[in-house]
RNA sequence: UGGGAUGUAGUGUAAUGGUAACACUGCAGAUUCUGGUUCUGCCUUUAGGGGUUCGAAUCCCUUCAUCCCAGCCA
């Protein structure tokens, strides 16, 4: 017989790659080992868009066995928290990458950039400014025209290193005095008009405390702290394009490193998603969501206690592909991503989120089967559990109607159906309130159809998941949906909150489950079957209280047909 | 309107001078003890206009569109 070649599913390479492999090729590379680092500023939760750069910068280095570095960019102590450092760490983790031994901080170079800076101003290239932050402004010129020197601008050098002595030592108010270096007023690029190095904060700093009352930028710390550290490929995204020839100055400063280059790719975006601190800090301190890791968030906490899995989030920001393009994701692709990993590991269950109640009128009263059921078709290895059976079952109130539409095949009075792994019923009588609303359906059974299959092989269309009344446990389940209802927040009604899905979340408080849910934990994937994939919540579900998060319903191609028709 | 970037199906990404493709979405159908999964098929693409070339998504010119930049934020 010929043997199977495989054709092994590569994925072409994007543009990082292609400059990667060249540089390794023409020895550009010192060691021939790429180091690259994720730089996150410790001033709020990651989200899916950081996701993006964290693949970029880990899975590069990984691909061509180079090392990632994980620095925190702690510049501004005004915004930074331990808190967000720890949680940063998680989230890498969570998803699967590590940094090993290469965790560092841009403050863990305070002293050597302040030395670097003192030279610069040695060298006449760095020189301490008075202007006022509005004046600032003003001197710097604008997008059309060019930026006019400062008067301080030739302040002789003794005199620049005195002040900037004395800034350090605290003897200067914050805002009046200021380091810039000395590069061109009237570039085009306005990055380059002499841009800001240290500035004054009186801030306590998470790491450093009170030893420093100057802080650098990040157009002076990001590049040296690269060139520190020996990384070789500097991927961020492409709003700081406009701010490469600052980093390439800082890189070709004497003494420094010039091994480091930059490279920019474009953010991530999600349609129905809003991606932005700014944003999403707005959501959670208006109390719209409940905390960074409320299930409806972007962030890498919230999904992950949503139920998403790392695979699957990694899956997506490979299929999304890096290009320099400004492009917005159809959330669908993450849906299909979440599904596609969740189907093949999530263990199945039953469990039914409004029930209605169905007396099967010939099944012997009191009697109580366990009946074998897999756990997860897709993987044979999965095995089985039991369920209990009886003769008082809930289904969904969904599958059942008094009055069937076209194509419905589900339970309907004389229709017969299949119980998922149980036995075929079939309807006869409904009870009704004084309301006339169904609320019990009383069915036979067919002894024969036991396991889902009768000797003579008829068929029936429908198969509706059930629990056994006796034995059901009660369960929150909270209906997670969209949190923003239109593609583009905000873009039509000019306010995001515009467009805000008041039922993001629909909490259901009395939900029937099996009785093997009682050993759910969070962190195990879930299949409510005909439903969606589910996972126990983190923080509220115990066994007295099971509480569970829908990740993401199923395809359900009825449902979409139904609206077609209603529309 | 200065500078920097970018334009390929509805969306995202390939094709790097040689037959425009893959995935998602959408639409049909088959299979199915989940109206799930799986499988099949279909729809739809090089921003416009010139040029170079036997041959252009790719090179050149030009027009247009979109995004980013005037923090002592990152």
């Amino acid at each position: 017989m010929e043997p199977v070649v495989e054709l092994k599913e590569e994925r072409s390479m994007n543009f990082l790659e292609r400059i990667i492999e060249d540089d390794l090729a023409n020895n550009r590379v010192p060691d021939n080992t790429i180091v690259t680092r994720f730089p996150p500023e410790p001033n709020g939760y990651l989200h899916i868009g950081h996701a993006k750069a964290i693949c970029i910068n880990f899975g590069m280095a990984e691909k061509y066995n180079g090392r990632c570095h994980l620095r925190m960019d702690d510049t501004n102590p005004e915004k930074e928290e331990q808190e967000y450092i720890n949680a940063i760490q998680d989230d890498i983790h969570w998803l699967g990458f590590d940094w090993n031994d290469y965790f560092y901080h841009a403050s863990d170079y305070y002293q050597t950039l302040y030395e670097i800076a003192l030279n610069l101003i040695k060298d006449g290239k760095a020189y301490v400014d008075s202007l006022s932050a509005e004046q600032m402004k003003e001197y710097r010129g604008t997008l059309t025209e060019p930026g006019k020197e400062s008067p301080d601008r030739n302040r002789p050098i003794e005199d620049n290193l005195r002040l900037f002595e004395e800034m350090r030592q605290g003897k200067h108010a914050e805002g009046s005095l200021i380091l810039r270096a000395k590069l061109d007023m009237a570039s085009p690029n306005i990055n380059m008009r002499d841009p800001a190095l240290y500035r004054i904060k009186f801030a306590t700093h998470p790491r450093t405390g009170d030893t420093w009352c100057i802080y650098p930028m990040y157009d002076y710390t990001h590049p040296i702290s690269d060139a520190i550290e020996g990384i070789t490929h500097s991927m961020c995204s492409l709003e700081f394009e406009d701010h490469r020839p600052v980093y390439d100055w800082a890189t070709s400063i004497d003494g420094i490193d010039h091994t480091p280059h930059q490279y920019e790719f474009a953010r991530l975006n999600i349609t129905h998603f809003v991606l932005s601190k700014r944003k999403l800090l707005h959501l959670v301190k208006h109390r719209l969501v409940l905390g960074w890791d409320d299930p409806r968030m972007p962030t890498l906490c919230g999904m992950r206690r949503r139920g998403y899995s790392p695979e699957s989030i990694r899956d997506f920001i490979s299929r999304v592909g890096v290009a320099k393009v400004e492009s917005v994701v159809d959330y669908n692709l993450l849906e299909f991503c979440v599904r596609e990993d969740l189907n093949k590991r999530a263990q199945r269950v039953m469990a039914v989120l409004d029930p209605l109640l169905v007396v099967i009128t010939n099944y012997p009263k009191d009697k109580v089967e366990w009946l074998d059921a897999e756990n997860n078709p897709e993987n044979p290895q999965g095995g089985t559990r039991l369920i209990p059976f009886s003769g008082e079952i809930y289904i969904e109130k969904e599958d059942f109607m008094e009055v069937p539409v076209k194509g419905y095949h589900r339970l309907y009075p004389g229709n017969e159906i299949r119980l998922k792994h149980a036995y075929y019923i079939t309807c006869n009588e409904v009870i009704k309130d004084d309301q006339g609303n169904v609320v019990e359906v009383r069915c036979t059974y067919d002894p024969e159809s036991k396991g889902g299959t009768t000797p003579d092989q008829r068929k029936v269309k429908g198969t509706s998941h059930w629990v056994s009344v006796p034995q059901a446990i009660d369960c929150e389940v909270r209906q997670y949906d969209k949190l923003f209802l239109t593609e583009d927040p905000g873009v039509s009604t000019g306010n995001y909150l515009d467009d805000l899905n008041h039922e993001s979340l629909v909490v259901l408080s009395h939900v029937k489950c099996e009785p093997s849910l009682k050993d759910a934990q969070p962190g195990e994937y879930l299949q409510f079957i005909r439903n969606g994939y589910y996972m126990a919540d983190s923080k509220d579900h115990s066994v007295e209280h099971p509480v569970f998060n829908r990740t993401v319903t199923l395809k359900d191609s009825w449902s979409k047909k139904m609206k077609k028709i209603h529309q």
